[in-house]
DNA sequence: TTAGGGTTAG
């Protein structure tokens, strides 16, 4: 065998970096160095090799005469998947001026991976220009390169339209623009892509399917993330630890806790993204006590937590009313996980405090902390609405002055609390502010999947293609809940006083979920479920609105808002109304002023509602 | 000799 020969088997089996350098030494003792396969296999082995060195792979390059595309190829590569991506583009950008070697699909492929993982914008749209003046646009592994580094920077337009020119696409192809759309929260159009993908009779695989569960989770549509599973199943996909996790996370998120915890059970492999999903699901169900539970299991079976686990935990704890245990993790976050907590996990600990009614200990940790984030103060001041304290409201507001982070829902919180105050010149205060500084509110809106359709209605929305009938039914449904304990926000009446305001003239009557829930009621049959997809909080009217819808038509209405989850039975909600337990006896006053008129209807309406406690203290029943 | 796709929070 020749030397050459003999030193290429040597490097091919070569595993660790000491020996390579053992290899090196006898390459430059036989003069072989200059050995081009030799040189770029000694180069290969250091830039790419766990066992490689990149300082070694870099010592190599530059002893290169003139490296070929190849060698370019390796240190590109090196670079690209190591800390320093920055390099990668370096050496590129050294390849393309300076170098003799032009590069090809692999090259562009490693570049690109780095123009990723650093978000170069400008960078990867002059790779991509090189990619179309070297042919190379037509390239299946490329573009999906392309379509990847794109949907990074959050350019999902210009990722479709490489996606839409490749003549030809495979499925890690069809899967990267369904990621891609998953990803940056195009929900709607990852399902639309699948539709298409289909339509194309592309099979799918699990990868597919991963993006695809994430979407429907982020949506509410149980009822395609159901076929999803039904056809992981069928194709023994369901064993995948990346399915079975986004499965967990879908029904979780959709509201079927306990089909997410049968998954859970059922994986035989848990990684923390399982851990994470399940005491998050746990979380926004409001069952802290069962997310600590399933968090002591998780440190049992040697998994170390990460913050979104705390995040999980301490969501679950605020919505139970769990204080000390709340405080308990916050602490043990740092003390024994050696986890630092962020701006979150301070945002869920002044929530805890703040739902609980403690708010001034909730004040001392939002001034106290190193996080001067405006998102604190704003916890802080939808604290002060519920708990209806004028004093640290308006600390909480002139902190988000001083911030400049005043937004038109932070007058509105604050209005709030003026009017049941009766503070006529407190709300003036904010309407001139939310008019003088043009303050935008964020439009409310519902999601409500029927069959396999996603619909979206905003509030006051005319423009759902059934507007008419959704009207109609909602007319009767208000009528119908009437009977059974709703008698329209409490508030309302206080809050006449602000009806002048444009931008708080809204009426509660038709926010979104009211619309959202009669469609439901008129297109699904009776005794279903209705699951609801809201993007802010559900207001008080509206809590006590789907209660008496739930009882008057006899339905489950699951309602997962911008904090968390509310299951509606029977009249009552599972949040047991912790966020709005000030509302609660206002509304029983409202009632017993009824009462002169229609005692009878108030006494009904107190059954309905499971207020047999209040209904004994005023003596409408033994 | 070398390439492309996945999950939790926000």
């Amino acid at each position: 065998m020749s030397n050459e020969k003999a030193i290429l088997a040597l490097l091919q089996g070569c595993n660790s970096l000491k020996r390579l350098r053992k290899i090196h030494a006898h390459v430059i003792v036989s003069g072989l160095h200059h050995h081009v396969p030799i040189a770029n296999k000694l180069l290969n082995f250091c830039a790419i090799s766990v066992s490689g060195s990149l300082a070694y792979a870099q010592l190599l390059f530059h002893q290169m005469e003139c490296p070929q595309t190849e060698a370019w190829n390796s240190i590109i590569r090196g670079f690209a998947q190591s800390s320093s991506p920055i390099d990668a583009i370096v050496f590129y950008n050294q390849m393309v001026c300076d170098s003799f070697s032009i590069p090809d699909t692999f090259t562009f492929s490693f570049v690109l991976k780095a123009c990723e993982r650093i978000k170069a914008e400008r960078k990867c749209k002059e790779v991509h220009g090189s990619v179309i003046r070297c042919g190379y646009d037509a390239d299946v592994i490329v573009c999906t390169n392309l379509v990847k580094c794109y949907s990074a920077m959050g350019s999902v337009c210009i990722a479709r339209q490489v996606f839409d020119k490749m003549p030809a696409r495979d499925l890690v192809a069809w899967n990267a623009m369904i990621s891609c759309f998953s990803q940056q929260g195009l929900h709607q159009e990852a399902l639309q892509t699948y539709n298409q993908m289909r339509s194309e009779n592309v099979d799918i695989d699990g990868f597919t399917l991963v993006g695809l569960i994430s979407s429907c989770a982020h949506l509410g549509a149980l009822n395609i993330g159901v076929q999803m599973h039904r056809f992981a199943r069928e194709n023994g996909l369901d064993q995948s630890l990346y399915v079975g996790n986004a499965l967990i996370d879908m029904y979780a998120k959709c509201g079927s806790l306990d089909q997410a915890i049968l998954i859970f059970d059922r994986m035989q492999r848990k990684d923390i993204f399982t851990w994470n999903s399940m005491i998050v699901g746990y979380g926004v169900h409001g069952r802290g006590s069962e997310a600590i539970y399933c968090f002591q299991q998780m440190l049992e079976a040697r998994i170390q937590p990460n913050p979104v686990t705390f995040l999980g935990l301490l969501c679950g704890c605020s919505h139970q009313g769990l204080v000390q245990e709340g405080v308990k993790y916050f602490n043990l976050m740092s003390s024994k996980f050696r986890l630092k907590p962020e701006v979150k996990h301070y945002g869920c600990l002044v929530d805890l405090y703040g739902r609980a009614g403690k708010l001034d200990k909730a004040l001392e940790i939002v001034s106290n902390s190193s996080h001067n984030d405006s998102v604190l103060w704003r916890i802080l001041l939808g604290s002060c609405k519920i708990h209806k304290n004028v004093t640290i409201g308006e600390i909480a507001m002139n902190r988000l002055s001083e911030l400049g982070a005043t937004s038109a829902g932070d007058c509105i919180l604050l209005a709030t609390i003026y009017a049941g105050e009766k503070d006529k010149a407190g709300v003036a205060r904010m309407r001139k502010m939310i008019k003088s500084q043009g303050k935008k509110t964020t439009p409310g809106w519902s999601w409500i999947e029927i069959g396999e359709q996603v619909h979206k209605f905003v509030v006051d929305d005319k423009s759902h293609r059934y507007s008419v009938e959704v009207y109609e039914k909602l007319r009767e449904v208000i009528h119908q809940a009437s009977f059974f304990g709703y008698v329209g926000d409490e508030s309302i009446s206080s809050l006449d006083m602000l009806s002048t305001m444009e931008t708080l003239k809204t009426s509660c009557t038709y926010h979104s979920e009211k619309l959202a829930i009669a469609f439901g009621l008129a297109r699904t049959a009776d005794g279903t479920q209705i699951r609801i997809v809201k993007n802010l909080r559900v207001c008080r009217d509206c809590h006590s609105f789907i209660k008496a819808v739930s009882v008057a038509f006899n339905r489950e209405i699951i309602v997962r808002d911008r904090v968390r989850f509310h299951h509606f039975k029977g009249g009552e909600c599972s949040c047991n109304d912790y966020w709005v337990m000030v509302g609660r006896i206002i509304m029983v006053g409202q009632l017993v002023q009824m009462k002169t008129k229609d005692a009878s209807r108030v006494k009904n309406v107190f059954f309905h509602v499971g207020w047999r406690k209040e209904e004994r203290k005023r003596g409408l029943c033994a």
